[in-house]
DNA sequence: TACTTTGTTGAGTATATTAGTCAACAAGGA
DNA sequence: TCCTTGTTGACTAATATACTCAACAAAGTA
């Protein structure tokens, strides 16, 4: 049940963009360099981001990546889902048909479930909620004293 | 984001035994029949299974295997656990030592939102909650008239 | 225009995992 | 004693993962 190291990075890599890409494009070789994750790596992760319309490029010198919506217009089910593919933990649930127990397996509830609980979080997160949890974690002296 | 083979299948050996476990030893070729997975195959699925003292067994002519409790008192995510390892949905999740970033990543705040939730639902589901469901489905017109 | 910087794309690869099979063995019942 | 059944470990084909390499395309700069 693990996330492969495309949805996790990548996922960090959005926010990356949203913490950095107040004033004009990101680049690449600079989230690489934040992210420590290689330059070659951050180029492919990049590239379903663009692709399915979350993140937006230009290129040549002073180019680079940016998000193509607010952080809080950007859930992480829907990064997560271009980036992974589908959550679901087994293949009957998109599809019943891989599956001839599907009608009647009641194991199949239970994964379909997984998915659901999944989606609940995934769902309810955006790229805004990470950012402020993530400068929340930065200063954690300040905030304990509104706590 | 996938259960493998082991787990899926393996839940659905426990289910069976739960179904089928109610006189005597339920021998593993009549499970691999039922289940359509391969007597070799299930050979190995209900090892870990045994070794965990989830189910019990015995060799020879009439052997078989059943389950060392009853069905309501096995959760799913015991079961899951035993048969999948962990389901953190990241490394770093069950050991935060293997990621650098463990102290201030809020991403893997979120990959532990998710291990929670699917905890939530394997936690909460029993074998014996398996077979309830699945007697409901088995009669799908009688359950109609309750509705 | 020429050059440099940066993103884009596709091919290739080492490693690990998955999903099994094969075969020898151990032990209990008839 | 023989047959049936579970136990164990070695082995393997296929697939997925996690990248790297390298050629290319486009945009800015001098």
């Amino acid at each position: 049940m693990k996330l492969s190291t495309r949805g996790r990075y990548g996922t960090r890599l959005l926010l990356d963009l949203a913490l950095h890409g107040r004033d004009g494009p990101v680049q690449l070789k600079d989230i690489a360099h934040r992210e420590q994750i290689s330059l070659q790596y951050v180029q492919h992760l990049v590239t379903p981001l663009i692709a399915a319309g979350m993140v937006r490029s230009t290129r040549g010198a002073r180019g680079g990546v940016w998000l193509a919506k607010s952080p809080q217009e950007i859930k992480l089910s829907e990064a997560v889902g271009v980036l992974e593919g589908s959550i679901a933990p087994a293949e009957c649930i998109d599809d019943p048909k891989t599956c001839p127990r599907s009608d009647f397996c009641v194991t199949r509830d239970i994964w379909g479930e997984l998915k659901e609980a999944m989606d609940g979080v995934l769902g309810s997160t955006t790229l805004q909620d990470l950012v402020e949890r993530q400068k929340r974690k930065q200063r954690p002296v300040e905030v304990m004293y509104y706590i």
